[in-house]
DNA sequence: TGAACGCATGAACAAGTATTCATGCGTTCA
DNA sequence: TGAACGCATGAATACTTGTTCATGCGTTCA
């Protein structure tokens, strides 16, 4: 009475979330964004130019990092300093580029 | 004399080969797919059971999985049959699991 | 040998998305 | 107060990509 189901496979709104966390992992400027706040809070200015990209960019990939809760904001004067807002997040990234750099 | 490069993120190649990897994870199909072998091999018409797709797009993602070395194939007669072709994947789809479950 | 089966694949289409451009809003400071 | 600055954001565009549909290829078996 429980093979009506599919327990390989986990229920879809785990998929669905999974899958979604890995689309914001699967873009360059935002590993590229996550990867300068692993050492320290940013402001955006100091994005642009670590990862070498346009100050618009960066805003447009910040915005959806900050509402996955990936990254944090602080406002102070005029500057918005971002930083890391998860731990799992550094842990993935060193566990891919294990992957990847296999031969 | 160092500070002419961004050693805050790594270099482009690697970026590009994390983007490439998380992309690929960025699917519910695959997604699907790769937790449905974390049990055990299974042919293509099984794997399309359990995901419930259609057999063609089983066949298209699984050339992709297959073409970044994330499962293998095995060809037995008329069947082919699938397995999961990384030790890593599983780590990583704990994690992201991990973090998508949290509050 | 020929038909049924299991699977792979190319083309076409639809949907999602990253960047650029232009602009607006709030803060600072002369 | 008004101009410069730092940042955010909407619209438009170009590009990527997943699914479907149709079909082809190799294997099995009657």
């Amino acid at each position: 009475m429980m093979d009506e189901k599919h327990p390989l496979v986990p229920n879809d709104e785990i998929i669905y979330d999974m899958a979604e966390l890995f689309k914001i992992f699967g873009d360059t400027t935002r590993i590229k964004i996550l990867c300068a706040l692993f050492l320290k809070e940013m402001c955006v200015s100091e994005i642009t130019e670590e990862v070498g990209m346009t100050q618009s960019a960066v805003s447009h990939q910040l915005r959806i990092l900050r509402h996955f809760r990936l990254v944090l904001l602080r406002r102070k004067g005029r500057l918005s300093y971002y930083s890391i807002g998860d731990n799992h997040v550094k842990k993935i990234f060193l566990m891919a580029m294990e992957h990847t750099q296999e031969p």
